[in-house]
DNA sequence: TGCATAAGTGTCAGAGGAACACTATTTAGG
DNA sequence: CCTAAATAGTGTTCCTCTGACACTTATGCA
């Protein structure tokens, strides 16, 4: 006989003999910013780990679903909201917090580089944008979490439209893809990388254009779809 | 001021005000049986929910990782263990467990079909396999979780060796195409099928045949990497 | 021995992927 | 105003992979 049925009574015997977890959410919050994949950190103001740089993150209301939990975070931590927003990974080695068992479950968020301020207004504690090869030292098995959060959207790029959600409304091509390659970490064939959002039907002009400096000025595109989608419910990848 | 700074003290007050939750992890332990995709239900034994089907799971134990969770409960209802498991997503609206807040982390595993017992040797519930598009009512959100499992059994299919997890040490082409039928809900094409395997050399000859009846012997075959592995490491997809 | 059954094999046409270089438009400076 | 420097924008070719498609081979059984 075991005490791990499924389910029992929350108030029953097994429940109390089978103590909860403190439960918290962390945020990978990531933009692309002066031509470098960033992310937020905060710096911890008690200890353990007091004055080390980690994840925005804090615990569960009882009465937030996990989702909005990770957007309140997020809008503490950035004061941006509506940004794309997605469950990561569930953390939960007993070692992984030295106060004991506490269950984190991960988030990572991407954010428009328009509409990240570079001091984000975190109320509490200072807080800035890392560079993802820049990192300091961070707070428990935080650099994990973000080494998988990295993983997950490099692999999603390809498949999705992922990327479209650290452009802002409008922008250039030379743009978009300085993006992509910043992420992907290699570069990309300019006319290939056009040939294909033109097959895919993703951009379209706005009749406007942009002169930075000299040069020909770049024409500027918006998205067809505002909206997050897979690349392969069209039949398509972006294996650039 | 609010009380969601990242990781406060486990023991400290605010921990107090925000109250653990019981943390259970659940399991969709599939596998390919009689020609379908089929996934493990035990019969729930008290309320809520007594008497319909569920999701073999169980509370976390405090010193066990959410992996060690997930194995013990697999063991438990199946009575297999070195099987593939992954961590599929984290449940944990505010509704989703009638009796109050309750967590819960999905796994899924991936069972050969010469490895599971049609009458699971769970010792304190009945349980069975049910195919995947015959499914009883089902307690909570299991119904759920088991969607999301599917999806994502699908969607890597195609990018990892994932459905060999699915097959016997030794097996005919025949067989692993069908698998793969079974999984994805449409028809491959043989030749098709047998010029990617040979392409991407995953399959070798084990130098035996087998009949089945009457007809042509199949030619068994095994895997040459026995662990799973992403195809997309070596360039390569199963778009079959 | 021949008939039924399942296994195994190759080709061709079309699409998509990768590599590659020049023209067009603007600014700045002489 | 003319020229040089800088950046944007555009097509083609070759090759590989994809998808559609039908016949031959090996065995069991009547």
């Amino acid at each position: 006989m075991t005490n791990t049925r499924p389910h029992p009574s929350v108030t029953g015997p097994e429940a109390r003999r089978l103590p909860p977890f403190p439960v918290t959410v962390d945020t990978i919050i990531l933009t692309v910013l002066e031509g470098k994949l960033q992310v937020v950190l905060a710096k911890r103001l008690d200890p353990p780990f007091a004055g080390l740089w980690a994840l925005p993150g804090g615990f569960v209301h009882p009465s937030e679903s996990l989702e909005s939990a990770a957007r309140r975070e997020l809008l503490e931590a950035t004061g941006v909201s509506e940004v794309y927003l997605e469950q990561l990974y569930t953390f939960g080695a007993p070692e992984r917090d030295t106060r004991g068992r506490v269950m984190s479950v991960a988030y990572f968020a991407l954010v428009a580089a328009d509409r990240c301020p570079l001091t984000p207004h975190r109320l509490e504690a200072e807080a800035r944008w890392f560079p993802v090869d820049e990192l300091p030292d961070m707070a428990f098995d935080h650099h994990e979490m973000l080494q998988v959060a990295l993983q997950r959207v490099r692999t999603k790029l390809e498949y999705t439209t992922l990327g479209f959600q650290l452009m802002p409304q409008t922008f250039t091509l030379q743009e978009l893809q300085s993006t992509y390659e910043i992420i992907l970490h290699r570069e990309l064939d300019k006319r290939n990388f056009r040939r294909r959002l033109k097959l895919l039907d993703l951009v379209k002009t706005v009749g406007a254009k942009r002169a930075e400096g000299p040069g020909r000025p770049a024409e500027l595109y918006r998205f067809k779809d505002a909206n997050f989608f897979h690349l392969r419910e069209k039949g398509f990848f972006l294996p650039f």
